[in-house]
DNA sequence: ACGTCACACTTGCATTTTGCAAGTGTGACC
DNA sequence: GGTCACACTTGCAAAATGCAAGTGTGACGT
C-alpha cells in the first residue's frame, strides 16, 4: 500500500478531513463541530471514534458530561496537506 | 462551502486521489491504472468520467480502441496536496 | 426531591456508494 | 472468419452514509 493509500485509509472517509480542518483552529466540542460542519450526528460520532483510535485527536474532559476534541501532534501534522487541498479547491475551474 | 469541502467534492471520492497520483507519473491507459491500483473496474470507469467532467484529466486517443488518461493543468496542480498527504501517511504512528 | 434542560451521543431504517463477477462492443491480427 | 486485447457496462450483494427519533447523565432552578 502506498503512502497516500495509508493516509486515505485514516482520513479518506467522508467528513474526516473537514473535522480535522475545524480542529486546526483549536479544540471544539461535539455540538460545535456538528453545527459548524452540518455533519450527521452518527457520522460525526463514528469519525471522532476512528480519528481518536488512529491517534489523530484526543478527548479532553471538560465539566461533567461535556468534553472537547483536540488534535494530537499527528493530527496537527495534517495542516500542510489540508492547506494545500484547500488552496486547490479555491482555484476556480 | 469551504475551499476544502469544494476540493473534496471533486477528489474526495474513493480512489480519486489514487488515480490522480498515478497519473502524476505521466499518462496511463485504463488497464494500467486498473492493474496498478487494484481498483474495481466499474469504479475506475466512474471516477475517470467524474474527473474528466471536473477538468482534472483528459482522454488522449491512441491507436484504434485504446486511449490514455492524462492530467490537465488543474490535475497537475494537485501534486502539492498529494505529496503532503503522502508524506503524512508515511510517518509512522 | 423533582422536573427540566443542555449535551453527547445511540439506534433503526432508507438511500447511496462501493465492490465483485460476468458480459458487451470494437478493431487489429492471423 | 475466428481469436484476442482493450475498454468498458451491467446486475446484484455488501457496506457506508444520512435522516429522524430516542437514550443517558449531570447541572440547575423551585
Amino acid at each position: 500500500m502506498s503512502d497516500l493509500a495509508a493516509a486515505l485509509d485514516i482520513v479518506g472517509a467522508r467528513w474526516a478531513l473537514l473535522v480535522v480542518e475545524r480542529l486546526l483552529d483549536g479544540p471544539q466540542r461535539y455540538g460545535d463541530l456538528q453545527r459548524n460542519l452540518g455533519v450527521p450526528t452518527n457520522m460525526l460520532a463514528t469519525r471522532l471514534r476512528e480519528l481518536e483510535a488512529a491517534g489523530v485527536l484526543t478527548r479532553l474532559p471538560l465539566r461533567h458530561n461535556t468534553r472537547a476534541y483536540a488534535l494530537t501532534d499527528r493530527g496537527l501534522a495534517l495542516r500542510e496537506a489540508i492547506v494545500a487541498l484547500g488552496r486547490w479547491g479555491a482555484e476556480e475551474a
